[in-house]
DNA sequence: TGATATAAAGAGACCGGTCTCACAACATAT
DNA sequence: ATATGTTGTGAGACCGGTCTCTTTATATCA
């Protein structure tokens, strides 16, 4: 009707200052909050202003003020619980400082990285959180210090960066969940991953490019090694990408000579795919294989059997990872550091004991 | 190091200019893509450009033009997978039109909505899509109209705001999982939400304050009306806000002297603990108490039973929603309109066929 | 060759705030 | 009485872009 749907000028400062017969700034110090202004202009200018409907125009006072409240956000994928939860830390703890999120999403792509970055920087965000996708390309990421921008990283660590870091103990987790595979009596294990593989087959640990899925690995392997169990990356795959690719994956692990009695799944969506291709195989969890996977998703609790999992506390590495950064963005001088968030096994129902 | 945690000043087009050895109208044109520069001073100013590593300020170039280039989202709830899934759709359809977004929490809650509006107003978003917590409750919807902002509002449709919505068939989908527990059968149907309920019973439909759960409680109680069933608001429950009082709200719905046969759950969530609930008081599913939950969540798949859904298609929701806000703020000419977005019943294995 | 059209570059206002500085009015000290 | 300080207000520069308007250089035509 009458609001017509266009252009429409804002008020302005001057708009009230003109209305309050008095001077832009004072009318800007009235309603910016600062300086000092008498009861009676206050009372004047306030009034102007609410009859005028003013509305502060934060990109000119973030322009001005050379601070936006805003707080950059750049995760793999949104729609995963991992970073659903983390973000809802994130916002937490940036609503608490009186911050702004803006999410990007790089689809876990070094391009799409890039340009979600950049483009942050270009909003003259405060400060970024960013999940590297690759922890070896880090351009973009020396480019955000080199602007100034505060920086912290998210799930995953780049030693070279200096640059703050909050991820799990990612390590210590897996060694916990493969330590109980082998009390169960597990000698056989897999760990299954949707990190992209380049070629089928990995050799050598050290070219996983995500921290999180290498300390993993690293983690996992470690075990298996100290156990004295043999040729310990013949197990790990990657690639589970979506179901099919996953159906592929566990029917590769599963036809071997000697196939694994137990699954460890590096996210909650790789279990998920990994719980939904075993059951279309008509195997039996646990008994047929065990499997443990990483995050508390709703869904580890309500299947038969509930899945054991690494719980990650995730909402506490968002709000962590962002006060971390808010502290960053208003200069406390703390040292570069990465922090882990502990990690703890909750045992449900999808491990046999076997052997014995 | 050397990187200076300090202010530092950034590469703007005048230091391009002067680097450049032209204007800073000519440096502005290359740099902004806009009016006519010769291919020779084209060169020259992306030279100095990469070499001072200039990144534009988004914020000037928002503040010059009017346009910020950013939609604002205010969601019930990011960690909810209904919110989570329609951010992904809306992020889609956004980032295919060069629109960014930033994204707001309201808990559901009234006065976190309005200052959320208020603030995304204040940085000047080019178009708002808002999940109005309370459809009774509309004067700061009203500003962003007289604001002259675009709006759509997602899940929940007020008539009474002349603004295009973007929903779900909430009626159809009530009424057709009605019928369908009706054709199995049962006679005594349950409908669970997590609304807040001011006081306990419900009894006047028209009070439920989110247009979505009223309109699926009128499908709900038509059909009950239509097939004869007694009382049909006496099994509407609301307040299954956690888990804690979704086990008491089962447990009151199921202690009654006639106890419903079949549950109908608002959302996911509910579902989620009507699920848990149902668990731990030993029920079976379908066998004890049938039920249907809206949305395709992970959890409804890999449960025993799977859960019988309502498929809400909430990716082409956001999707749609984004599309629509994008369309408006391109002045696109559109009758001011109602979408609903069709569900569809998934059949799977958590309703029992009774009677007969 | 001079008149006119056209393309390319420069000058400077503007967006809507913040903030420094100058200045007026009045109180207090000397 | 003059010097000194305090407080409140106004004038105007500034942030870093865009964009209009003007000027200058080059091309086209008679």
């Amino acid at each position: 009707m009458e609001d017509s749907a266009h252009p429409k000028r804002s008020v302005t400062v001057a708009d009230v200052a003109k209305a309050a017969k008095v001077s832009k700034a004072t009318a800007a110090r009235v309603l910016g909050g600062y300086g000092v202004v008498s009861a009676k202009i206050t009372d004047q200018v306030m009034a102007a202003a609410a009859a005028l409907e003013y509305r502060p125009n934060e990109l000119a006072r973030s322009m001005s003020t050379g601070r936006s409240g805003i707080i950059g956000v750049v995760v793999g994928d949104i729609e995963n619980a991992f970073f659903s939860l983390a973000v809802r830390g994130i916002s937490d703890a940036a609503r608490l400082a009186g911050f702004n999120v803006i999410i990007a999403n790089s689809g876990e792509e070094l391009d799409a990285e890039k340009s979600a970055v950049d483009l942050l920087i270009g909003k003259r965000v405060d400060g970024l959180i960013v999940t590297p996708a690759r922890c070896d390309s880090i351009d973009h990421l020396h480019h955000v210090r080199r602007a100034g921008v505060p920086l912290v990283l998210f799930d995953r660590a780049i030693p070279e960066l200096d640059v703050d870091a909050v991820t799990g103990d990612d390590r210590d987790a897996a060694i916990a969940a493969t330590r109980y595979l082998i009390g169960q009596g597990h000698r056989r294990l897999a760990y299954v991953s949707a990190m992209d593989a380049e070629g089928g087959g990995l050799t050598d640990i050290g070219r996983i490019s995500n921290s999180a899925v290498r300390e993993r690995v690293e983690g996992f392997v470690s075990v298996l090694t100290e156990a004295g169990l043999p040729n310990p990356l013949h197990y790990v795959r990657l690639g589970a990408t979506d179901q099919q690719q996953t159906d592929g994956v566990i029917k590769r692990l599963l036809s071997d000579g000697s196939p694994p009695t137990a699954l460890l799944a590096s996210d909650s969506l790789v279990g998920l795919r990994i719980f939904k291709s075993l059951q279309s195989l008509g195997l039996s969890i646990p008994r047929d294989v065990s499997m443990i996977s990483f995050l508390d998703a709703d869904w580890t609790s309500v299947t038969v059997p509930p899945i054991t999992i690494v719980d990650q506390r995730v909402y506490e590495m968002g709000k962590l990872a962002g006060e971390r950064l808010i502290a960053r963005i208003e200069r406390t001088p703390l040292a570069v550091e990465r922090l882990r968030v502990s990690t703890s096994l909750v045992l449900r129902g999808s491990v046999a004991t076997i052997g014995r």
